[in-house]
DNA sequence: AAATATTTTAATCAAATGATTAAATAACCA
DNA sequence: TGGTTATTTAATCATTTGATTAAAATATTT
């Protein structure tokens, strides 16, 4: 192993330095508000350092983005697909997957969600998100225990826009909820985690109730 | 009624005029995104009065956030601390009235939640929304329920996270969904609708669980 | 009507910001 | 080593953007 190879394992690319470092950034601050030379302190480097390797903000950004888009989205298909677990669990794993996962980049959600909404031009109609979750075995599995009576809602899209924001919408709305209620962010965190039991047994209970 | 008077009734004042631009434009794009030129142009007025009536657009635009979040805040208390409608009855008003107030502002729920988790010297600590939640007649009737084992689950802000999340959620992430379902706006609007009737069958059921 | 105050406009400023350039430095290779 | 390529830097550009100014237009008061 060469030493620029070492380099290249052990500490970071330039490159790749600045990719993380933008993440950082847009991740907290969003698009509009970054400043390329905010990203250029966060890595350390030269601001022409950006440019010689990514071209422009913009093409630096839409990187990002699609990155962070298709690996939600994967591991989403992922759960959602997996043969050896039943729609119980499935649940489960969502839950507990993306309870940990925003938990470690708490500003993920509404980075993604805001930056979907503004992008005219549809990063989502290029990504094959619609079959990989629409024709999913979850959502198979929900339709047999609808047919079953097991579930009472029929739609299958109720059931997925109930769990997510069970798991996702307490994170967006963290400093407000903090502010009503006044706890502190450890005491938040446990109450965060705590969902991760409660989402499972309260979706199952609202899918049975008529 | 002089003829001033009445273009102040029946058209609106520059002032307005400015103010009600900067809130759709803010509304839509986010503090960082939006140019002054922008509010300027919705408003059909020349820049240099934006700073005429408002010193600047950070003053511009605190005066919307605050606004917005005490007009969000007041109408939740009103709600939660109705004395003449039971805890289930307020979880119905909740949904009902927020369903159709974002129907009307799509943007509201993300604009704020982005906003107030930029904003660092904490516009929410200036606000008494703390007791008016923590203490409301809503956060009694739960304790109640709970005392008399008709709510499982003794935590209340589980409750109003629970309610909050499925009734915002779902505008949050709206093109999302769309891009997942492949519903056009009519046919996503109609599934926002039905869920009116349906939080709070949910929300009864899951408070329940065990 | 004349004088005064208010509102609006066009022009301009200064700072911020994304991007480029040419030169310097470091890494690589024959 | 010496030459070539790749990386990095400092300086600078061109635009954008928030804000100001002085003058013009309009409304109000005396």
């Amino acid at each position: 192993m060469t030493k620029s190879r070492e380099v290249k394992v052990v500490d970071t690319t330039t490159e790749e330095k600045i990719k993380e470092a933008a993440r950082a950034v847009f991740y907290k601050k969003g698009y509009a508000a970054t400043r390329t030379r905010d990203i250029a302190e966060e890595a350390g480097i030269n601001l022409a350092l950006l440019n010689y390797y990514f071209r422009s903000k913009e093409k630096l950004f839409d990187m990002i983005m699609l990155e962070t888009v298709t690996g939600f989205m994967h591991t989403m298909a992922t759960i959602l697909n997996n043969e050896k677990s039943t729609l119980e669990k499935k649940v489960e794993l969502v839950a507990s997957h993306y309870i940990d996962f925003i938990s470690k980049e708490p500003n993920i959600p509404i980075f993604m969600l805001s930056e979907i909404r503004n992008n005219s031009d549809g990063l989502l109609k290029k990504l094959p998100i619609r079959q990989l979750i629409m024709q999913s075995l979850f959502f198979k599995q929900h339709q047999e225990a609808v047919a079953k009576r097991k579930i009472t809602e029929p739609n299958p899209l109720h059931f997925l826009m109930n769990l997510l924001s069970l798991v996702v919408f307490p994170f967006i709305a963290q400093p407000l909820f903090q502010g009503i209620s006044g706890l502190n962010e450890t005491q938040f965190n446990k109450l965060i985690h705590e969902r991760k039991k409660l989402i499972p047994i309260w979706i199952k209970a609202m899918m049975k109730a008529k």
